[in-house]
DNA sequence: ATAAGGATGCAACGGAAGTGCATTTATTGT
DNA sequence: ACAATAAATGCACTTCCGTTGCATCCTTAT
């Protein structure tokens, strides 16, 4: 829980009760997490709130947000030394159409596409979709 | 016209009025359409029609849906002899951060990319976010 | 002509993102 | 310790978009 705190002092977040549980809780996750999720799991905290504090974690780099094409925004804790903010950690999203479930492959990054003449790229977004490791049973 | 219902037929959908105008619309556009554009096209439908025919155009392959993480579906028409609802066709996609539209670059196939096992990928999605070709003046 | 099926229109619903404002809680200066 | 200030939280409400149910109209086949 000290190193919870101190995560989000150094990214300029106050650390509030409600924040560092919040952060706990995408921590033990491993697949991305909407803000029903959350909702779902701190019954008690309203919606804007929780909204707010991903908005805010987001601003901050703490989080990243992620569109898996499900037309749900989802957020998953940025990597120690990601600079997602900066549009340099380009890594490619998976979503399992079983399980539901979207998990960052912080390895594989997106490559790089030579596109026509006069297109300017500053950002990219890779969603694989199929069936995750989990739910292949391998 | 004679083109657009023999293009609908060919492709199972039955070219009501309706029906052809909208692929008219579709057609003269060279970027992705959105149903709130289409509804703002024709004032005089209904959106619900709007609405089930890209459905209807979309299951019968002469549209394929794009999203281009801007959270509002878009639809294209398909290329002749695109199979995307075999997902075969899987080209990229930009999207313009200044004039806010999102273009087709069907030359542009989503690269291969491996992935650990137990990883079964079976569609993806790939979207270039930055200055389009009209708004760098290039 | 009639029956059947498809297309269209109207109304309403639901999920999710987002905003304004009041209230509570934390921080700072005296 | 207290007042002043700023930040965080909670409540209500809105908007946007996608979607569905049902009634009606139109087209097609028998
Ligand atoms: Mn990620
Ligand atoms: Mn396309
Ligand atoms: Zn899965
Ligand atoms: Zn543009």
């Amino acid at each position: 829980m000290k190193e919870i705190e101190q995560r989000l002092t150094e990214n300029g977040v106050r650390p509030t009760a409600m924040r560092m549980l919040i952060y706990k809780y995408l921590a033990q996750k491993d697949a991305a997490i909407a803000l029903t999720d959350i909702e779902n799991a701190f019954a008690k905290a309203d919606r804007t709130t929780l909204f707010r504090t991903l908005k805010t974690f987001e601003q901050k780099g703490v989080v990243h947000q992620i569109d898996d094409g499900t037309g749900v925004q989802k957020y998953a804790l940025c990597e120690p030394g990601c600079n997602c903010e900066l549009e340099q950690d380009l890594h490619l999203h998976f979503h399992c159409t079983n399980c539901d479930e979207t998990v960052c492959l912080t390895e594989h990054k997106i490559p790089h596409i030579n596109l026509p003449e006069g297109y300017i790229t500053e950002d990219a977004n890779l969603v694989l979709k199929g069936i995750c490791e989990k739910c292949s049973g391998q």
